[in-house]
DNA sequence: TACTTTATACCGTCTGGACGGTAAACAATA
DNA sequence: TATTGTTTACCGTCCAGACGGTATAAAGTA
């Protein structure tokens, strides 16, 4: 069989292709010999990548939480320092399409249903998320309401539990913004 | 062996024992061989009381579902047919420790890392409950930022998704229930 | 005895992971 | 530049354990 010399591409395209596994047919689809056939390798290739199981699907999360930080901040740094500006990046980047996406889940899907100590880094990102909303010069309350309304949405989305619609969560999104403005107006 | 000459308590017990390891232990915990023991019984007698491993898991779930809906319409009713009455009553719920316990999500847990398909009566609940929220006098982007941020809560509790303190949830709480009358005082 | 409930023994399958081997790329050396 | 050794990347096979589920016996109850 053909080497590839290129093993950065490869490991990467083991976590393309189990995103999109768990995204299709479940978390419960993620085996090695599943992300293996998925990734067109063998299953000795995959465990030359990722030493575990467990390993495999802490990539895979770090990977969708690295993308979600990087996204949230390009959008926060646009809005200047103005107070509601992380608030405000979090709601954007949080409802955005190409952010929320069933692949987006499939991290933490497959955490849950294989290791949930492996949560644990998504854990200390929910921590440190919920730190910056209330430093952001908005109420403790309406942080909470924001991280919570997101990660309800998320969820909802993740598990198919009655996901609102396009529309809804348009206005959802809008209410939201609303509510942190008239809050850093309120405080100012 | 003796034999218990009440079969509906054992089932209940069955359900009990294996809310309380899912609880525990993390819902992987859930087998078989597992609930048996924990329930103080041999896995064939747990097989007689629950045909499927996905039976049982069902039946776990809606155990849940049941009683959160019994006590949201007994807050319901309590609060008369003022507008906002069903959602008073479901934050009033949700919110409630003796609902929101690591029991209560043992099911849902179940379900995910078992059978999504199994979280098909919960997505009908959440359906049911968003058309409730609608319909009892707030706006619609309120029901929603309600029903989500509820959800929210609830599974940063079960994940461990740095699930907020006594103190923040109770001003969430707050913050919810004023929310509801703003709402149903535009509307009037 | 007939029925219900519980226990025991067992089976087949799946899965994570260990392991030996292979081939290409690269480095060292002569 | 030819040769030799070393590392990187990957494959195919095998195995032990776990788990869901079945079959059947046994015990209790009416």
């Amino acid at each position: 069989m053909a080497r590839r010399s290129d093993g950065l591409a490869t490991r990467e395209r083991v976590l393309v292709a189990a995103a999109a596994l768990v995204a299709r047919d479940g978390p419960l689809a993620l085996t090695l010999d599943g992300a293996a056939e998925a990734a067109e390798l063998s299953k000795g290739a995959v465990l030359y990548h990722f030493k575990t199981k467990d390993a495999l699907i802490e990539a895979l999360m770090r990977s969708v939480l690295d993308r979600f930080d990087a996204m949230t901040e390009a959008a926060a740094l646009k809005d200047a320092d103005r107070p509601g500006a992380f608030s405000r990046a979090y709601v954007k980047v949080a409802f955005d399409p190409r952010s929320n996406t069933r692949e987006a889940s499939s991290g933490l899907l497959a955490a849950i249903t294989n290791n949930i100590a492996l949560l644990k880094p998504a854990a200390e990102r929910h921590a440190t998320i919920q730190n910056r909303l209330e430093n952001d010069g908005i109420s403790p309350s309406v942080a909470t309401l924001i991280r919570l309304a997101v990660d309800g949405l998320y969820f909802a989305r993740a598990f198919g539990l009655a996901p609102p619609s396009t529309a809804k969560t348009a206005q959802l999104q809008k209410l939201l913004l609303q509510m942190i403005s008239d809050d850093t107006d309120r405080k100012r």
